[in-house]
DNA sequence: ACGGTTTCGGTAAGCGCTTTCCAGAGGGGC
DNA sequence: GCCCCTCTGGAAAGCGCTTACCGAAACCGT
């Protein structure tokens, strides 16, 4: 049961050869073994079950395969699919990645991000939204600081509060284009869905959409913030009923939310999109088949976690590089037009 | 830039105190240090930016503190919200996780296995479904059996086809149920809607609603097979409607088929589920929401993700164990009955 | 006051690898 | 026949930590 792993001492003992030949006939490159020394080697390891330990390896040559992910929820398709974007990508370069969830709870994220340091990963990618609190994000900064400054790199997805390569989500302008194109359908009395006014996503979506209605339509959207999940969109769309009855088209934050949204409407027998057109953000990929059709702002989810580790295994500039992402409107039976 | 991270070495230096002390400040619990050299220390490493080295640690000590887990696909809702449970378990450990995606593919799945095996992790919990290839098989108890055999641990969420503590999803029963429930309900004209035929859980469900069919009412189920995905369940359904258009319901072997399933409905003008009614497998959180509400089998699945790591952290017995887990029907709309 | 027991720093031996450096063998050119 | 070079194996020095083990100092009871 607990017998020790088989080291490469053992090997090397059971091969009669050097320590430094089974190194070198197992995992080394550079330097030719003889074939005879070579198969003794191989057939040693595979006869005691061998299997290199890669923290030794990665002490000795002082570099490892890992890079971490962290995300605000991996159970949340917005995040697994930008995880699943990334690891495809990671497979490619041969890398290993370490995925955490953070929960959105700040302090898990200041404690994830020291975790995955400790464990010296090549590189980290952020995936979180930030949230609108300077000592938190100087905290993350103090921790990201001395990662970089030792040959670590670091890649964010989300707004370009740190100072580390980011993949930008243009999500004003996103919201924007939607909310232009929402007043050319015809609707005439807005509301928005919002989550937590401290999530900058959040804040931005909702931002942008005001200013593009501001640009084309009369009418102030009324808001109505809750958390940010298909649960908080229920909440959310029962008070905005409530209070505002005569609302035509919602614009939820993001998709679950309109999920949450069209739910909402559902349970009170308001007609979607009959009665009230429902718009999200995101196009989540499960979703895209709910009836009637979602309108919403397509991310190039996958693409993005394939763009944070190009960047990051990318070589370092000098400046923080961003790399922006445009979300592209598309209208679906949730919003037909009046 | 490329500045060495700092090291306990340094720290002790800064300090003025013996790498020891150091460490037994930093980290160490046991030996108590001194008030004023714990705070110099302390004060040294903060200076420093000093973060340990988990490698060069769990190399000394012996142990780390990973844990793996090998999804098929952690974009899919099904494995992303195992993850999550299994996530949330860790995090009360204080464990890390480092998850890997599959992608379906057995070599991957091989090549996977034997790196979370090289980070000497304390424990590996596999949690794609098993395929019936007894070569596959082979080589995955020949990755298992060393790494058990030197102190790791192993569990399975899936079919009990290894020889290690196992999740087991009944599937057979879960879908006999959901049979019984449709043929009580009134269809008399069954289909299934399965995946590749070598995937085990995809033979569970059908076999089991094939065994539920007969039990209860006559006429044999035909059955399509297809991709185990969305794009699948609309291919199946539309071979399904080619070639026996007389349906009345039809049982998708997961929750993203019948989804696909009902697009593809949409798609031709059948109407889910006057024309015919849909069935899916999982519950999966994200699609509670669709219209018509999907008649499911739920499964726990952040439950299973937490089993599974409870088994794999548990001591270690003689015999696998196994944990059985019963799907719930929930009957929805898709399936009012005749 | 003295042996015995704590208490607490420090020294050094690993943990399992990689890699530098050295040495011996063999080969080629003159 | 000798020197120099190439080729390949092995010895050993780390990589950054933890943790026996040792020894000095402080403290106890008698």
């Amino acid at each position: 049961m607990a017998a020790r792993a088989a080291t490469l001492t053992d090997v090397a003992k059971e091969a009669g050869v050097s320590l430094a030949t089974a190194s070198r006939a197992l995992n080394g490159s550079e330097r030719v073994v003889r074939a005879e020394l070579h198969d003794r080697t191989l057939a040693a390891a595979a006869r005691l079950g061998y299997t290199p330990n890669a923290q030794a390896q990665s002490m000795a040559k002082g570099s490892t395969d890992l890079v971490g992910l962290l995300v605000n929820d991996i159970a949340d398709p917005y995040f697994s699919t930008i995880a699943a974007g990334l690891a495809t990508a990671a497979e490619e370069h041969g890398l290993l990645v370490m995925l955490c969830s953070t929960g959105g709870r700040p302090e898990r994220e200041l404690e994830l991000l020291a975790a995955l340091r400790r464990q010296r990963g090549r590189a980290i990618v952020l995936a979180g939204s930030r949230i609108n609190d300077r000592a938190h994000l100087r905290e993350l900064a103090a921790h990201v600081e001395p990662f970089t400054a030792s040959g670590g790199r670091v890649a964010a997805i989300s707004e370009p509060r740190l100072p580390v390569d980011t993949v930008v989500v243009d999500n004003r302008r996103g919201a924007q284009d939607l909310a232009v194109r929402l007043a050319e359908l015809g609707y005439r009395r807005p509301a928005v869905l919002t989550g937590p006014e401290r999530l900058l996503v959040s804040r931005d979506r909702r931002d942008g959409f005001l200013a593009g209605w501001r640009k084309s339509a009369d009418g102030e959207p009324v808001c109505a913030a809750e958390e940010f999940s298909r649960d908080g969109g229920v909440r959310a769309m029962h008070r905005l009923l409530d209070e505002h009855p005569d609302v035509d088209c919602v614009f939820a934050i993001n998709d679950l939310m309109a999920l949450g949204a069209m739910a909402a409407c559902r349970e009170r027998g308001v007609r979607v999109p009959q009665d009230v057109a429902v718009a999200g953000f995101d196009d989540i990929a499960t979703l895209r088949d709910v009836t009637p059709g979602l309108t919403t702002v397509r991310l190039p989810l996958a693409e993005m976690g394939r763009m944070a580790l190009d960047l990051v295994l990318g070589t370092e500039q000098e400046k923080p590089r961003r790399r922006k992402v445009r979300g592209e409107v598309v209208l679906r039976e949730s919003t037909p037009g009046r």
